[in-house]
DNA sequence: AACTGGTTTATTGTATGCAGTATGGCAGAG
DNA sequence: CTCTGCCATACTGCATACAATAAACCAGTT
């Protein structure tokens, strides 16, 4: 959105973000939704000139990508949208795997009143949506159950390291299949249960279930590319 | 082909690196040995100025020290050194562990014939390193045996984000005690031949205790601050 | 003396300009 | 027709200039 942020329509002048994260997301918007097809040449200049800023923060937009999985740079010669291979997903997947099984280990273990209640409660809204065939919004609960379990790790680094990887797997799927469905919401009551309990073992094991069953979903469905 | 080195001080000619990764490689060696403390704010034009380059390069470069984890940026506020808490230094040790264990089980799946021979023989070298007592030396012996463990799990992603929290755990600790003793090492003989032999379970788990064992080292020595 | 208000200053955010390099096309030779 | 070398072009890398903002400072008032 705001194609031409001219003069005073800027945001805010006190808490304005950086035309930085702006161009950054709104690139990365563009990426995610095909928009923007992996291969793609990214040119600074015409980027710039198209979202109406300088180079300046394009570059750093792209550069941010870059590090977020959704951009790869050659020196001097330019940056294009990453290609999504198989062979990338796996590799993906398994980093976020790892994490999350020590993200859900450490809940368990550390999980506070509070993230017990918001576990209970992103599950129930899950449930409501399934009964209701509200897919679309279900995709929202599972990121949002998933975060939430990266929360009550206390683990900071942690959780911006999964939401990260979370995103980039969403996207890479995205063409391939729609996720979320009602087997996976059910796999999620039983991790939610492990994790209230303190039982740290059976948070391991079935998180790292959830997520290979998750994975086999991904794989085997027929793609229902854009 | 230009063969004209106007400026002698430019190594470049054709294969030149560019002067962010050059100002990045240099602010990073400045944090790690102590140059730039802990909290120092990073001021854009004075390290120009220092360095004898534009503001540019600099700020590239300390965004990517912030991706790495040894800067903090506030925005419109300025970078400074990050601090280094035991908590962040607990985090990502968590982190690092839980990759590093994936990168053996994967080895231990995937290895060619190439991986274990330059397994053996980084595990040679350190034996007669720790013979010869010269530990400097096994810090890098310890170094590249992790990194080659990485390499042979064939994860590229993966072999990237741990490269960069060993790094960062290095840091973290330099202030703290001289790690890769004998002990540590003599472990190291254990995991290469779980992954020689295929055995992945094997391998999580000597990989496992020997992070966790190592984490102990770590902390149980005194302070050897510079 | 403490507080509020404006003012100054240091530093980041953004824009633009220039130079060097990689790439694609074209001409000429084999 | 294919290959090799030159040349035009487009783009990045870097430098510099300008604008905006947050912190520090100072003065005036209560």
């Amino acid at each position: 959105m705001t194609a031409t942020p001219a003069a005073g329509d800027n945001l805010l002048g006190h808490r304005h973000r950086t035309l930085e994260a702006l161009v950054c997301d709104e690139l990365r918007n563009r990426i995610v939704s095909g928009v923007l097809p992996p291969g793609l040449r990214l040119v600074e200049s015409t980027l710039a000139e198209e979202l109406a800023v300088s180079r300046a923060p394009v570059r750093e937009a792209i550069r941010q990508l870059e590090h977020e999985g959704f951009v790869t740079i050659s020196p001097r010669r330019g940056a294009a949208v990453a290609e999504l291979s198989a062979e990338a997903a796996l590799d993906c997947y398994e980093i976020r795997s790892a994490l999350e099984v020590v993200a859900a280990k450490r809940a368990a273990q550390r999980r506070t009143p509070a993230d017990v209640a918001r576990l209970r409660q992103i599950l129930a809204m899950g449930n409501e949506l399934v009964a209701a065939g509200r897919w679309a919004d279900l995709v929202k609960a599972n990121t949002d159950f998933h975060e939430a379990i990266a929360d009550a790790a206390g683990n900071a680094e942690l959780t911006a390291l999964l939401a990260q990887y979370s995103r980039r797997i969403t996207w890479i799927f995205s063409r391939t299949a729609v996720h979320a469905g009602a087997d996976a919401w059910a796999e999620h009551a039983a991790m939610a249960t492990a994790i209230e309990q303190g039982d740290q073992a059976r948070a391991e094991e079935l998180t790292l279930q959830h997520l290979s069953r998750s994975q086999a979903r991904f794989e085997s469905r027929p793609s229902t590319a854009p």
